[in-house]
DNA sequence: GCCGTTTTCGGCCCGACTGTTTTCAGTCG
């Protein structure tokens, strides 16, 4: 059996599966059905195409005999009959709609159904023009905050998320180096710099040949569609899938003055031009001169030399400040000893304790802090004070296993809107630590918001406040929150604070780590791994990190068990 | 569509907010 969509496309078709299922008004477990299932193939942890090949997939909780045949379909032809006929019925500005806030199936069926609207600008045409408003319940501020929703949707599309970004650039690699006459294919941009967000793909090739033939030669093996762009160094490629992709062209002794000025950013292109100024030096697009004397560059290394600079790491290249800074020793993945914010089958994750125990340990950790959500998180299956004691009880036995992992017990509790956990005192002194995070009340006034978090960052039990602003990226905002309080208040109490690893998330943004860094706040990687899939989050987590120019030291997790038990001791002393 | 020491049918996740209404449907996490 030959498999043609990864284990992430399935999982895409089966969620827009369920997106179509949801606009035809089909019966909503059906539809449960289906985005669970998309979520157990997106955080399937082993090998997705041997598990569709031998079949055993099918034995995953939550995947019957019609989506085993919808996930085998996909897999092995590229396609689905289900798909192929939703598609023809369900007008894909709808599924656009999805991604307004505000706006359910409920309300983009009444749309569709009574005023015959079908794509996003016709939407704003009749939120504008007061068509919208006469809808039953709907009123002038729900036109208003429709208009606004497009708005943030038309910029959000612009962008991917940096984990669907470097799958499609790893990809990409891989493919260009195949094409002949291609010595290295190396991505470079943004995905590069490791960047949240993604607005552009960017390709540095090296070839033995001129760029012109070199296109003609991607083109015939790649797939694209059409060639922007092009001159003698570089062609804007567009691909079958849709997907827009820089590709520049360098012979080798240019790689490393190629390579920086693709990786950029534009801030850090513009200070290394100063610098190599004021030192004799011209860099030009691609090449580096010293007068009137080419230098060649086989890689990057060369040329930060040359002007008498460290090599400094793309997720670095940031604001220019960086340039004749000292470059600090950054955090690794292999420096992490302890794995933190996961959830298990006791609330809304796929693995049990003990799958968890022993991915985490396979992965290289030393130590696991599991986090559950707490009883309001009613959505998420919230654990009752009996689901507690259950799992403190698994996770007793677990570590007498001697699975060479120790395992802590955690909660990610509820930020209640007035700052309060989400059990009593007695319940939370039973946890060996606690991140507390906000799951409702997004919309506080600043003010009212930063009392909330004050509060709870004066709970002794406290340990560690979770994706602390709340944004979703490319979906949903920040929430009004004084950092800088927050950061002041947490590191003098001891309490750490998450860099959240989820991709939807990132959350510390990096942009604030320093100052977070200056307050004394100890920060904690926080996977918020819902299966054994989320391992992979980690990776995410320690980019945003390094981009913040974090060490080891700074890390809560790069601590060994001992260490995060005086982490937690001290805060509640 | 999936699941099952309540097992082949009947149930599946729920509480709170928002914007609209003047009692509540729809949306969200």
């Amino acid at each position: 059996m030959t498999i043609v969509m990864d284990r992430a496309g399935v999982a895409a078709a089966i969620e827009r599966l369920a997106e179509y299922l949801e606009l035809k008004g089909e019966n909503t477990f059906r539809v449960r059905a289906f985005r669970a299932a998309a979520k157990t193939v997106d955080g399937y942890a082993g090998d997705f195409a041997a598990a569709v090949a031998d079949g055993s997939f099918a034995q995953m909780k939550g995947i019957g005999p019609a989506l085993r045949d919808v996930i085998t379909e996909l897999a092995t032809t590229g396609r689905s009959e289900l798909f192929e006929s939703l598609r023809a019925e369900v007008p894909p500005g709808l599924v656009d709609m999805l991604g307004i806030s505000g706006l359910g199936v409920a309300r983009i069926r009444q749309i569709h159904e009574t005023l015959g609207i079908d794509t996003l600008p016709d939407l704003e045409a009749a939120a504008r023009d007061g068509r919208l408003a006469t809808l039953p319940r709907f009123g002038a501020r729900t036109a208003e905050n429709i208009l606004k929703g497009i708005a943030f949707l038309r910029q959000a599309s612009q962008w991917r998320l940096c984990h669907h970004a470097a799958e499609e650039a790893r990809a990409l690699a891989e493919a260009l180096s195949r094409v002949p006459h291609v010595l290295a294919a190396h991505p470079a941009g943004e995905v590069r710099r490791r960047t949240e967000v993604v607005r552009e793909l960017v390709m540095v090739v090296v070839a033995d040949v001129a760029p012109e033939e070199l296109f003609r030669l991607i083109s015939d093996a790649i797939g694209v569609r059409e060639i922007a762009g092009q001159d003698e160094r570089h062609a804007t490629l567009k691909l079958g899938g849709g997907t827009s992709v820089q590709v520049v062209v360098t012979p080798p002794q240019n790689l490393g003055a190629v390579l920086v000025q693709a990786t950029g950013s534009d801030a850090h292109l513009a200070a290394l031009a100063e610098h190599a100024r004021t030192n004799g030096f011209t860099l030009a697009g691609t090449a580096l001169w010293e007068g009137s004397r080419f230098v060649p560059t086989p890689d990057e290394q060369t040329l930060y030399r040359a002007l008498g600079l460290p090599w400094i790491p793309p997720e670095l290249r940031e604001d220019g400040s960086e340039v004749g800074r000292p470059v600090p020793r950054l955090v690794e993945r292999a420096d992490l000893k302890g794995f933190l914010h996961c959830h298990t089958t006791y609330s809304d994750g796929s693995n049990s304790v003990e799958e968890l125990a022993r991915g985490v340990r396979e992965a290289g950790y030393d130590w696991l802090g599991i986090t559950d959500h707490s009883r309001s998180a009613g959505y998420a299956g919230g654990m009752q004070p009996d689901d507690l004691r259950r799992q403190w009880d698994e996770i007793d036995a677990v570590n007498a296993l001697q699975l060479g992992i120790t395992v802590f017990k955690g909660i990610e509790s509820d930020i209640l809107a007035d700052g309060a956990l989400d059990y009593p005192d007695d319940v939370l002194d039973g946890f060996d630590f606690i991140i507390a995070s906000v799951h409702s009340r997004f919309t506080m006034s600043e003010q009212e918001m930063t009392a909330r978090f004050l509060r709870a960052i004066a709970h002794p039990a406290v340990t560690i406040l979770g994706h602390p602003t709340g944004r979703l990226l490319l979906q949903r905002d920040a929430y009004a929150l004084d950092l800088d309080a927050i950061f002041d208040a947490a590191g003098a109490a001891g309490v750490g604070i998450e860099i959240n690893a989820d991709p939807h998330r990132l959350d510390l943004d990096w942009r604030v780590l320093r100052r977070a860094r200056e307050a004394g706040v100890m920060i904690s990687i926080g996977a918020d791994a819902h299966n054994l899939g989320g391992l992979a989050n980690v990776e995410y987590g320690v980019a945003i990190a390094r981009k913040g120019g974090l060490g080891p030291d700074e890390i809560l997790n790069a601590r060994d068990a001992a260490g995060f038990r005086a982490f937690v001791a001290a805060r509640r002393a």
